[in-house]
DNA sequence: GCCACTATACCGAACGATCGGTATGGTTGC
DNA sequence: GCAACCATACCGATCGTTCGGTATAGTGGC
């Protein structure tokens, strides 16, 4: 150990991840981040030696272990598939704070490169969700198929809706589908397609 | 009463809406547009004296246009809503390419700057949609308040979907989505809420 | 038909500003 | 003393933008 640090890695990945939401990854610059997080660049380099693609990496590796941690992992706990996919929402609902952010995950998908450098990390965030999200349906008595698009059907309503709120400037489209989510997993539908 | 324009309006149009959509607003450098275009910088100012922000407008005003004749006349024609909500499925399906392309409400919806200059038009054009959509799900019968919410969700699926193909390199969930959309629109439901 | 003029379209070169990134050296806490 | 941390100052490259100038094409006067 040795001098103190000036900002907390928690705390600066919380304002990375701020930064890099409300602007996307090339409107993110340098400048920006070191005004947000208090860091002078030389400081910045020293947390994240290979730069502003490792500051994008590692903001999405902690939202990711947030994920797991706060999403995940409560879709598995011992409740009914009901009770599991509403906490499920509500979690959703802090995490884009009730619709007023964007996901990273959206914002990161677009880079100047023509490769994308955080498509894999993306990709496989994507499918922790899917998978999760569609053994909740399997337990509440879903086929493996119907599972599969239900899960689906629930990331596309939660991006969908942040897109639009974000497009709109309100966030009335991302709380209703909120209220939608745990009838999208686990509630039974007619037989009409 | 001129030289011979190098690119027409029209072809200009398309490449620039190819380099925004696929690059986003900061990410798309006026070298790219460039190079997408054939005309140098110089030229490009010529035909956008107000330089990179007048291009992204005009093609978001271009983007409009072409929903407005594409999208929005149509779901007005005289036929049965389900048949309206059908071709506009498919007019959706050719907008995206297929769910090749991500959407420039979307991408343009996020800049640098802290006021987004664009969020007029995009909130405008989002705004456009959901009224010519909702008109669809009442002439279906849905009550107006019904048809806005069958509207929003509609716009909904359409955006998630494409976030979440951009997101996992894979078409299939756009063109799952799409095949959904009529019954959304005008579809009779459960009442199970 | 021919020349002078004007308008449009385009581009090489360069602008100041900002980009992401670094070399150097001081300060802090063990 | 020493390693971790951070700031001043600076780097080349690229950003969006502009200047000066050329090529093309239609117009009016004669």
């Amino acid at each position: 150990m040795a001098a103190t640090k000036k900002i907390e890695d928690e705390e600066l990945m919380r304002r990375l991840a701020l930064v890099f939401q409300s602007h996307g990854y090339e409107g993110a610059s340098l400048a920006t981040i070191s005004q947000a997080t208090g860091l002078k660049k030389p400081s910045l380099y020293h947390r994240f030696p290979r730069g502003k693609e490792q500051m994008a990496e590692e903001v999405l590796r902690h939202a990711g272990e947030w994920i797991d941690r706060n999403l995940l992992d409560p879709l598995r706990a011992p409740a009914s598939p009901r009770q599991r996919a509403e906490l499920f929402a509500t979690r959703i609902g802090s995490l884009y704070h009730r619709g007023k952010d964007s996901c990273l995950l959206n914002l990161l998908s677009v880079t100047k490169s023509e490769d994308n450098p955080f498509a894999g990390m993306i990709h496989e965030t994507f499918r922790r969700l899917s998978r999760s999200l569609s053994q909740v349906a399997r337990d509440a008595g879903a086929d493996p198929k119907d599972a599969r698009l239900r899960a689906e059907e629930v990331l596309i309503a939660i991006q969908g809706a942040l897109v639009l709120s974000r497009g709109i400037g309100s966030t009335a489209p991302f709380r209703r589908m909120q209220k939608k989510i745990p009838d999208l997993l686990v509630a039974s539908r007619r037989e009409d397609r």
